[in-house]
DNA sequence: GTCTATAATCAGATAGAC
DNA sequence: GTCTATCTGATTATAGAC
């Protein structure tokens, strides 16, 4: 792979970043070939039609997120505690979200307005990044250390609805992704009150 | 207004119900008219195009949600505590997002796709709303209830996008509306960790 | 107020030159 | 591999009857 990409990658990164910003349907063919270089039929040499691109994007997006998040987790060693490697976690996803990465972006944004068929498909991918949420969601439960008192399948859901959303309203400023990052943690494990009831 | 509402109203109504479900690109004026009765041109006699149609839609939404988390925080009385009001609203957000209202549903889908101008009109109505959610959150932190480790800002743009997740996942099972209101005030509160670090 | 045409527009997709 | 030119289909919107 040279510097300069070749068409197929180039039409890649350009849909993902052009899906990011605009979502399924407002992403043009010919946004997505001028951030290529090209004009839009150029992209039916690499690709058959606008929804198998979408859907490379897709799980190129997913397939690279859950290899991220993976290796920091199991990059913390045999010993990480439950609450330690769910914390890794969550920062590693927003942190990667937040570092520039359009595919994932692009995945959280537009995964809701795929046509049926793809969206089902795209889901079966999904699935092993939503198991590895879910297990180190229950291991933290089974050891005592986070609260039987809440669904193991509702904190799923509302903690990536919560990171995910953090690249559409994330602006450079005082804070930083990394910081960010370690908001979200801390307001997952921790929560805002300094109390409990 | 009787019970078979009239025109108007019931465009107004399927219109909410169909871009909560598919979106604004994917909401088609037929199958809007279809949801109320007639066919896709005689929505033309009471509205003048389909953006008008649905920034209404967009204003009813936001103007109903903000009057329903408003009357049940003031509702409290003036005593309550800042936490127990801001639980409330989270509650009060939570159960009106899945006890059947279209309209905040629909709002909580599509404002991220909507032409440009039109969501910043959106946005500056939304704006009211989001003051009142930011002055629970900082009343909170201002009494000492709430840590003030975590930023104001970050902590409302991660509540609400957690919030209004749960009407594109949920659905009717072992947890009900009035559950998984409760939940997501627990989680956001006091965390998913059982204690603190 | 709602209908049956039908126009206007626009984006995805194809054909074929280079 | 990418282009110019063109086709197709879907959807918003208009005209005018009832």
């Amino acid at each position: 792979m040279t510097q300069a990409a070749n068409g197929r990658t180039r039409i890649m990164d350009s849909a993902a970043k052009i899906l990011w910003q605009k979502g399924f349907a407002g992403a043009k063919l010919s946004d997505i070939a001028k951030g290529a270089g090209m004009l839009a039929p150029s992209i039916y040499y690499h690709f058959p039609s606008k929804d198998h691109l979408v859907e490379e994007v897709m799980m190129e997006g997913i397939y690279h997120n859950n290899r991220h998040i993976m290796a920091r987790v199991e990059g913390l060693g045999a010993g990480a505690s439950p609450i330690v490697r769910l914390r890794a976690a969550i920062v590693a996803h927003v942190d990667f979200l937040l570092t520039g990465d359009d595919y994932s972006s692009a995945v959280a944004r537009v995964f809701d307005d795929l046509p049926d068929e793809m969206r089902k498909r795209v889901l079966a991918a999904y699935s092993s990044f939503d198991n590895y949420w879910r297990d180190l969601i229950v291991a933290a439960q089974a050891d005592g250390s986070a609260t039987l008192a809440l669904d193991a399948t509702v904190v799923r859901k509302f903690l990536i609805a919560m990171l995910d959303s953090c690249s559409s309203w994330f602006r450079p400023g005082k804070l930083g992704p990394a910081q960010i990052a370690e908001q979200a943690a801390d307001l997952l494990l921790y929560g805002f009150a300094t109390k409990r009831p």
